[in-house]
DNA sequence: CGTTCGTTTGACGGATATCAATGATTGTGG
DNA sequence: CCACAATCATTGATATCCGTCAAACGAACG
């Protein structure tokens, strides 16, 4: 790139909260996986049972220990997923980007939930009862197994995500989770891709199963090689093709 | 037990392959998760829906790379889940127990299976289409919940074993690894747990992301600590509650 | 009895965790 | 607007775990 970019590339997220509006919502829905296919009849009706919160940023949309109550569907922002460590801390574990669910669906209605999320933007969210789901899908079998191809989908992803962490050295791992956010989150800019997400090298050690210091000197050296290049909030992969090599091996 | 015994405690399955009949099949569907609390009528309807096979031991129920055609469910003996690895060899990555299912639930119709099943044992597993799965879900609405909770759970299971092998050292994480197979298919000889299960040092190196002369070496650790004690095609756990403190760090 | 496969043990080097100190960035209160 | 504190990032030195290479051993199988 330019080589004298002294700003950073960051688009600064400073509106209010607010609920989104009806024709946004249902874009949302009938764009989002769970709903693909279903009528604009279906969708509507869906909607009706599902409430709208928005949310500033840096919000807490529910707490780690907290009853599981509901299940969320993200309309607009980007919500962090986050879960409580050892230590007392917090660790990353996954990004929320719209249309997808959160929400602690394996906790629903029985248990606590495993984890917390926060808005990491301002955010909207659709809201669904544990009761008002399970009346979803039995009234949208089609979209019990929509739901069902994604859980499915979810774990054979977790499966995969386990063998790389389980081989491989600290620069591959770190790699493939940069490769895993961005095609999850990043944004296009010519050659390189940008994450817009503050991710701090301790959440990248927690995810890659290291430490923060490991985590330094490894982006150091992939800075150096002009692979990838940092801020403090944001995170550039300058050359991705080059990083999938670095994570293969 | 009486502490003589010379032979390993293995008892020897020799018997033909057989399709089961149909009590058994109706006593392992009431019994499986998916179909909890259905009526006896709804479980005959779906017994019916299934297609029964045996298998002898050491059978492949399905191979990867073939297309996703079934789902099954183990109605008894064991098999195992193996993926295959970038060298050409085969890692174990899980163990089904009777009223499991196993099977690409997330390839279902669309892909390759990514892994291939083989039985341990002499088996016998009721087989379900992918249509017939789906007109499963449709006909009753129960089942897919059922289904769905089994999903989450899975996926909430295989996250933690992420976090496990993750952080921590070898011996914790053969430890935990341990614990798990305990846990799914053990079965208690006084204090000790017995796993009956032909688990070479690579298939242990492989779940637990390290190598066969480290998992050997762990292993020599803990049988002088006498927290283990193995044989060829057998493992025990003769001090579990020292392996979860082990495991715990 | 020899072959093969899995296991065990040793020696060694490299990757990486740990400890420690410094530098950079952000936010805060004056 | 500035100084300060707090947090995060970076870098270095050192110890150690563990992966690699190598060899011996044992069990199963024909």
């Amino acid at each position: 790139m330019d080589g004298k970019r002294r700003t950073t590339p960051l688009a600064r997220t400073c509106e209010v909260p607010h609920a989104c509006p009806a024709p946004l919502r249902l874009k949302v829905l009938s764009h989002a996986p769970w709903f693909a296919g279903l009528s604009a009849e279906e969708i509507e009706a869906i909607d009706r049972r599902m409430r709208v919160s928005g949310y500033a940023e840096g919000e807490t949309v529910y707490r780690a220990g907290a009853p599981a109550t509901h299940l969320f569907i993200l309309a607009t922002g980007r919500v962090k997923v986050l879960r409580p460590s050892l230590d007392d801390g917090e660790v990353l574990v996954d990004v929320i980007t719209p249309g997808a669910m959160f929400g602690s669906l394996a906790a629903l209605g029985n248990s606590a939930c495993p984890d917390t999320a926060r808005t990491l933007t301002v955010s909207c969210a659709l809201r669904l009862s544990a009761e008002g789901f399970r009346e979803v899908l039995r009234r949208h079998p089609g979209v019990a197994l929509a739901v069902l191809d994604d859980m499915a989908a979810r774990l054979e992803a977790s499966q995969q995500a386990m063998r790389r962490l389980a081989g491989g050295t600290v620069e591959q791992r770190v790699a493939a989770t940069l490769l895993t956010l961005a095609g999850k989150l990043g944004e296009p800019r010519g050659d390189t891709v940008l994450l817009q997400v503050p991710l701090t090298r301790s959440d990248l050690a927690a995810m890659t199963g290291t430490t923060t210091e490991s985590v330094s000197r490894t982006l150091s050296r992939l800075r150096r090689d002009g692979v990838v290049s940092t801020g403090r909030r944001w995170t550039a992969l300058t050359d991705p093709a080059r990083l999938a090599r670095i994570a293969r091996g």
